[in-house]
DNA sequence: CTTGACCTGTTATGATATTACATACATAAG
DNA sequence: CTTATGTATGTAATATCATAACAGGTCAAG
């Protein structure tokens, strides 16, 4: 399960949402969001929670795009470069951004005893890598911040 | 290249040290570092780069170690669960912990030019994830935290 | 010296990801 | 309108990374 931080929300609004500004945003970019690019990133939306590329690559193929690897693995790879997705190492997996075009280099908390993932506001965090980087004379340019706890439910149960 | 702070440093001293550190440690937490694990922690820390477990694998091959995957994945794993290495999961691959038992949670910078990775004090960056994570509730236990960007030298190029 | 826990080796397979090339489509220049 | 150009998609083949399951060996405690 993937959720915006640990509690429910009105998912069919912020998907609406987030569909508008991918649009927005793409062509600000000048890049262009074609079929199966938002088709992955709909079903991102759909299933709300971090995806494999094999995941993916099976609903695409039930709606009669290609069946191959790569399919998948371009179409995300486009969304992560929009910022549109992110991707999760720790899980091999992709989960669209719930807050595309503002605040990046968010933070995953992954459960390690439910699996949830939520995904966190990280300004602060983002700040003090670029800190410790530039303390190094590193640039940085993207970042993964993937942490593996405990989630607020199985906190309790334990 | 893995360098600990894109500088040279005293190479053998620090390996010295650190399997000395790491006798400790393993003692300590009543755990056995055994031939193999001893030989992959040393394989690490004299390349002193990020490896992945196929190249690790490649040189216990060649002393004698057996050569399926599961040999160099355990120790590999051994020695992360002990602290002594990090995986860096953007690369898919391992490195040598710099300061066993020392702070933990460091951050890792990946130069996108050239490949060198660098492993940086990340004391705040690991404080402030801990802040945005009890927002939510969430208790982290071990963090992943990956800087792609530019190191001092391709900055300086570019 | 036997038991039980843990470590190692091996087989087999699973899961994830990319390279290379062919085809199709969009856009803009001629 | 046609052609040239860049970009996107489809497909085959393969590379790379990782784990499950089991057999045999080692070691220390009782």
């Amino acid at each position: 399960m993937h959720t915006p931080a640990f509690h429910n929300h009105d998912h069919a609004h912020c998907t609406g949402d987030v569909m508008a500004r991918a649009e927005e945003i793409t062509r600000a970019n000048g890049a262009r969001l074609t079929p199966v690019r938002r088709r992955v990133l709909e079903i991102l939306l759909e299933e709300h929670r971090a995806m494999g590329a094999y995941d993916v690559l099976q609903r695409l193929v039930a709606e009669g795009f290609g069946n191959q690897p790569p399919v998948a693995y371009r179409a995300l790879e486009f969304l992560v470069d929009q910022g549109l997705a992110h991707r999760v190492r720790r899980l091999n997996a992709f989960t669209a951004c719930m807050t595309p075009g503002e605040s990046h280099a968010p933070a995953f908390l992954i459960c390690r005893q439910c699996n949830a993932v939520a995904e966190a506001p990280a300004e602060g965090v983002r700040a003090a890598l670029e800190a410790a980087a530039a303390e190094l004379g590193f640039v940085v340019e993207r970042a993964n911040l993937e942490a593996l706890g405990l989630c607020p439910k199985c906190v309790a149960q334990a």
